[in-house]
DNA sequence: ATTTTATAGTTCGAAATCGAACAATACGTT
DNA sequence: AACGTATTGTTCGATTTCGAACTATAAAAT
């Protein structure tokens, strides 16, 4: 908890952040198990790749490095073998020769949306539990956040 | 975006916590280097660990393994490195002789309190720049949301 | 135009992590 | 008590990731 110029006591930002919520995220979905990606046998990193693509459409090696959280080596890896496996494509952009411009396959995009959906769904069977109350005052807590974090200037710079 | 019962349109619950606020975490933090953790030659995973131990006073294995995200053989390699540095304790639990408890060492808690200060002014730093109506808010989103989270059983169940 | 500096991606040896088999302890059932 | 089942932590070979050196392209400075 930290107290703020007027004397109100609020739970401490960084321990929101940093603690409560990776703890909340991890829990909710630490036991499970993404049927489609087991079937395609992806792990994590390879999972999160394709995911990251398919939600922008298109993607360059360094933007999914920092989304994925992998140095650009490892980047490298996992495009390889995703490659390999036909699941993506590669190709040199144009306009900047040296980045290398990922898009998904449609046996990407298919294998992607499912678990997409598969993660989507179980995530949200957790809220089930919620109060119609609560469940309102959740939506509106996250719209408010989400409009002042969207303000944060390295967030939305896209496809960088 | 998606549409509640009412109609009105909100932020998508998923993409919010498994995408924009892991997004955001990573972005905030992902250039800054924790001086304390370079000088005594801490990975992120000894980091994240002792930072565990500091917060709780004492963890078991497992505990931490779900807190750092790794696999339990990995915790031990963690563990092993820890305390062949002096920084952390190891005892059977005398309740339950399975279990391995953790505390920090004298030195080990001075390390940690440190990273955990560097990483905190670090991390507020980034909201210098929000106004005063947008810090109230979200401040007062942030309230909201944790304790309608503190609710969900798992997140609190501590040393489990 | 040339030189410098910065950025994007690859390579590859070192380090960290996974994950399955295992041993020890606890718990539940009969 | 004895048996089967579940949980906790360790070990170790296979896999993944790191991180520094390198090449290629772009941008900035002179």
């Amino acid at each position: 908890m930290a107290e703020n110029d007027s004397g109100e006591v609020h739970v401490d930002l960084f321990a929101f952040f940093a603690d409560i919520i990776p703890r909340f995220i991890h829990e909710t979905l630490k036991n499970y198990i993404v049927p489609t990606a087991v079937e395609n046998n992806l792990n994590k990193s390879q999972l999160r790749t394709l995911l990251g693509i398919y939600k922008r459409g298109k993607a360059t090696m360094s933007c999914l490095g920092h989304w994925v959280n992998v140095e650009k080596g490892t980047m490298t890896a996992i495009a390889d073998t995703l490659h390999e496996r036909g699941l993506i494509q590669r190709q040199r952009d144009s306009d900047d020769r040296r980045k290398v411009v990922l898009t998904l396959t449609g046996a990407g995009e298919k294998i992607a949306g499912e678990c997409r959906e598969e993660l989507s769904s179980a995530f949200l069977e957790r809220f089930n539990s919620l109060s119609d109350a609560d469940r309102r005052e959740l939506w509106k807590a996250v719209d408010s956040m989400n409009s002042i974090i969207s303000k944060f200037g390295e967030y939305n710079k896209g496809n960088e």
